[in-house]
DNA sequence: GTGTTTTTGTACTATATTGCATATAAATCA
DNA sequence: TGATTTATATGCAATATAGTACAAAAACAC
């Protein structure tokens, strides 16, 4: 009996029969495994169970639905990162956490890896969609912005050195998650993205040629995201 | 019938109205702005010139049209990486030269910013589509052993410390051209792309911190690939 | 020239897709 | 109970799309 502080009195006319979440979430999906030219209304009818008149109802039209995914996800990435990066662990592990969540991520332990979402359907959209086109810059940003700050805490403590360059260090840190959110969708093995994390973790905290690996096992229980 | 060494004799019947070459290179232009989903085969048709009926007699469907203009995007991307990678530059300028080729195709002097043709509009159509997914996952692997080779070539001459892992770096090297291909989509500016590459091949040269960057202004024209 | 071969151009079919109109259902309010 | 409100369900209309049939055109062979 949700009554609670938030949703008081019931509307009025006749309940919705969807969850606004779950909806979403399943118009996600359909979305994230096909992208957004190539999912149709009746694949989102089909896998949210509204139809159509309701998406629109509830939704607006299919860019519209699209754009509400897009943002919901890039939110939650970003929410995701944050508490990856938090100053619990030092940079390098910190590093490979967000990492070890991306993974969980683009690689669904049930069905077919798919990647990232945001990279993998809205770079298609980009050029023909301003609005996608700056969903897209801007969730890039986001999480440029997101390994930026944790990296200029590092050097603040001394873990990377003076003369290092946070910005433009947490652009290559993002571009190790471009390569992974863009190699899983591409069929890469867990074991070889990995591989590449590690590697990346190690040049961008300066351990150049060393192979640290602190464990390979860990994939950080995160939840998917779902 | 190809019979011939070369081209001889006319074929027999009326001749083609259209240039082979010059048509998939229309063709792939459109899917390279618009993403195999969302390109008809009206588009292609006024795009190439050819109508319907002759676009499949020549090319087969949508789908073995983008694929064929798919597999020649790579290789030409491969040609032109190990052109770029030759040893008559040492490794840092080699790189640069390669990221600085890269965004001459991702960045044209006239019209949008489109980014790479394969992670732009393979990417997408990788989860549904096995094919695409084997060209996509073939086309990575392509850039990545590119890389590689060079990489290996300059730890064998020292330019490179003899426990680096080319393999590895050949991977992060790779991170930073899938990097640039998807900023350059989203639209970023070319200076702030140049600074990533510069960043990049820094990192994976040993020069942490520093800020070489041999010159900016120099996109080595190499052609655009059309 | 006449016939053969191959390509082009037009038109067509079948289907898919988006968006909406209209009727029905399920709730609240008086 | 009956009116009102909101959501659902069915179905429809307009358009778009992929792929093809068929006739006209442009070359060569004789």
């Amino acid at each position: 009996m949700p009554t609670s502080t938030k949703k008081e009195v019931r509307p009025r006319g006749r309940p919705r029969a969807y969850d606004s979440d779950q909806a979403l979430a399943d118009a996600r999906d359909v979305f994230w495994r096909s992208g957004y030219a190539g999912t149709s209304l009746d694949q989102l009818s089909t896998a949210t169970g509204m139809n159509r008149p309701s998406l629109y109802g509830a939704f607006g039209d299919k860019h519209a639905l699209y754009l509400t995914t897009l943002e919901r996800y890039i939110e939650a990435g970003r929410l995701a990162m944050v508490h990856a990066l938090s100053e619990d662990l030092p940079l390098q592990q910190a590093l490979l956490r967000v990492y070890d969540g991306a993974l969980a991520w683009y690689l669904p332990a049930d069905g077919d890896p798919l990647g990232c979402f945001m990279i993998g359907t809205a770079a298609v959209e980009a050029v023909d969609d301003a609005e996608v086109r700056a969903a897209l810059a801007g969730g890039l940003r986001t999480y440029d912005k997101a390994f930026e700050k944790r990296l200029k805490l590092a050097q603040a403590e001394g873990e990377l050195p003076a003369d290092a360059q946070p910005p433009l260090l947490a652009k290559i840190a993002s571009a190790i998650l471009h390569s992974l959110a863009l190699r899983a969708r591409a069929g890469d093995s867990r074991a070889s993205l990995r591989a590449t994390a590690v590697a990346g973790v190690a040049l961008i905290c300066g351990n150049a040629g060393a192979s640290p690996a602190p464990a390979t096992g860990k994939t950080t229980a995160k939840g998917r995201g779902r």
